[in-house]
DNA sequence: CTGAAAGCGCTTACAG
DNA sequence: CTGAAAGCGCTTACAG
């Protein structure tokens, strides 16, 4: 930085006025607070001066930094960018910023909480999927001994609802699925899931097993690595020794490796096999025929947890708790019939 | 918040010391500043207190907040989430963190600037593929009006190398993929792009004409809204006119809608016709048969543009110019012979 | 409606 | 090696 950039000072001192006047009739939208010609005075030269209030004194004197850190595991996969960008939505309308976080590894969450109290970030969304027993302790240390506003996203902890969080009913969208390609005729039904039992798989799982329960069906799960190079291993040893007639993928990118092995197969696509991804990502609509899948609001998911966090950390209102259910869809295309 | 943070000076109370000897203790590396006991004895007060230096204070003293503002229109399109994820590694290593700001609509970049000025960020990292004349003026503002580092991730102004850009070399790529496929007997090979002409594209396509002319070949260039939607009836316009032997997508996404329109017309691939993508995302591996490619590295060129920003907001330096050219690979896959 | 003054929680010359 | 003091650029009771 070369010159100094103009200060609250500069402008109080153009403007004939002190440095408290110019703060409230800049900040106060409240016209009793100060004369109007004063404001226009002090408007007029914070415009000439080029004059930007300074975000971070702001925050040391009012102790909000209007910062809120989005922590997540990992920013690329299926649609965390979708729902950061229902964040930001929000986030700027409200004047927040945002910053990114990525999840440590599970043994290093104790820097975690302190690079968040350092950041003195007004709030926290949370995005992690896979929650172990120190990103839970992680999460109820901000929460309760911090006291610092918190909403997980997409998100949740087995069992407990103590925490808000935000979602769909994936355990109803699990069933609904499933009925829908019971409804077909299907019998042979598969649940292809992840190795790793994040709360919200086990949520489509059992939605999976109740409607095939319903339906004097037996439940067949094949867990597959999660890794878009070992997917098809894991999948092609299943398939093998399992014959289906359907298949759910918990996530679209995993329905869609299953269709490739069983076009390759010889299988024909939705004649003999019915398939239904979850998520429905751009991905869907790139397949040929094109993936049916269950939607899923992403980008509403993400605003309505920034709305909830906003809420807590303005109105400084009692913990939100329990979950916030957003609606799905059941997006039909080619590969169901 | 209930109970206020310990501050530096409840440990400089708790320990016996001034608050600028807690200060030094716990910034300064340098043993010499401070005598190994009372530093030892700092240490282990603050740890007690569960004392974390307040970031904003800090920065408000020290005039650099540590934090760096990459500014994105789309933040789950394409890559950019990989990016940004190449990005997070160095600004960890570097203490910087990282605040997301969506790139307004052309017509307001000026409460960027103001955002961005208010904000304090030490640096900017610039991700828009689109450089309209607004966003250009914004960049060479906040670069000569206002003094702070920027750098250009994967993206550039067109004939312009004043603003330090991280890219690969967009047009050698687009060159060798045509000539790959020239390679193969390909003699009618068409460009699918986009009807916006972000620099980017543009380069690739100097490459592709490039070579093209050197085979005495004619050129087919076929336009797309970029759209995933209408991209199929873009594309479908196109080929009814032109017959094709090779398909170069400028992205993978609008490669994979050609592939998928000539599958369902009957064409093999890549029997009848080669293609290529360009970006080697996540998709070109769903696809049936897999998608040849540009590797681009995208992490890479995020965290090469994050090492040289660093450098910038470090040492002071004079301003990088010009463009730094990572490698890109060509990965053959299924879609190719 | 406006100003003087203290405070937010740090850092850093300056003295010693 | 350490401390007292000023300063970073704001906000906000308190007085008037």
């Amino acid at each position: 930085m070369s010159d100094r950039r103009p200060t609250i000072y500069d402008v109080a001192k153009k403007a004939g006025v002190s440095n408290a006047t110019v703060s409230r009739a800049l900040n106060n939208k409240l016209s009793e607070l100060v004369k109007p010609a004063t404001r226009k005075k002090v408007v007029k030269v914070a415009k000439e001066l080029g004059y930007k209030a300074n975000t971070l004194a702001k925050a040391l004197a009012t102790n909000k930094s209007t910062q809120v850190a989005i922590i997540c595991s990992d920013l690329a996969r299926g649609s965390v960018a979708e729902m950061v960008k229902g964040i930001l939505t929000v986030a700027q309308a409200y004047k927040y910023s945002i910053i990114i976080v990525p999840s440590p590894q599970d043994d290093k969450t104790e820097n975690l909480v302190s690079d968040i109290l350092s950041m003195r970030v007004d709030g926290v969304l949370y995005m992690v999927d896979e929650i172990t027993d120190k990103r839970e302790n992680f999460l109820k240390e901000i929460r309760d001994t911090y006291n610092i506003p918190l909403v997980l996203v997409n998100t949740c902890i087995q069992n407990d609802e103590s925490i808000c969080s935000v979602q769909i009913d994936y355990e109803q969208a699990g069933y609904e699925v499933t009925k829908e390609l019971i409804k077909e005729g299907r019998k042979k039904i598969a649940l292809l899931t992840t190795l790793k039992r994040y709360p919200i798989s086990i949520l489509k799982e059992n939605g999976y097993i109740k409607a095939m329960d319903e339906a004097n069906l037996t439940p067949r799960i094949c867990y597959t690595s999660g890794n878009l190079n070992s997917n098809y291993d894991d999948i092609t040893a299943f398939l093998n020794t399992n014959d289906v007639d359907g298949i759910i993928g918990v996530r679209d990118s995993i329905a869609i490796s299953c269709m490739n092995i069983m076009i390759n197969n010889g299988k024909k696509i939705p004649d003999d096999v019915s398939i239904f991804g979850f998520q429905n990502t751009r991905y869907s609509l790139l397949t040929n025929p094109e993936l049916s899948s269950v939607d899923i609001p992403v980008s509403e998911i993400g605003a309505k947890a920034m709305k909830v966090l906003t809420s807590e950390m303005e109105d400084e209102k009692p913990n939100h708790k329990g979950r916030i259910l957003l609606k799905h869809g059941i997006i039909k295309r080619g590969t169901t019939k």
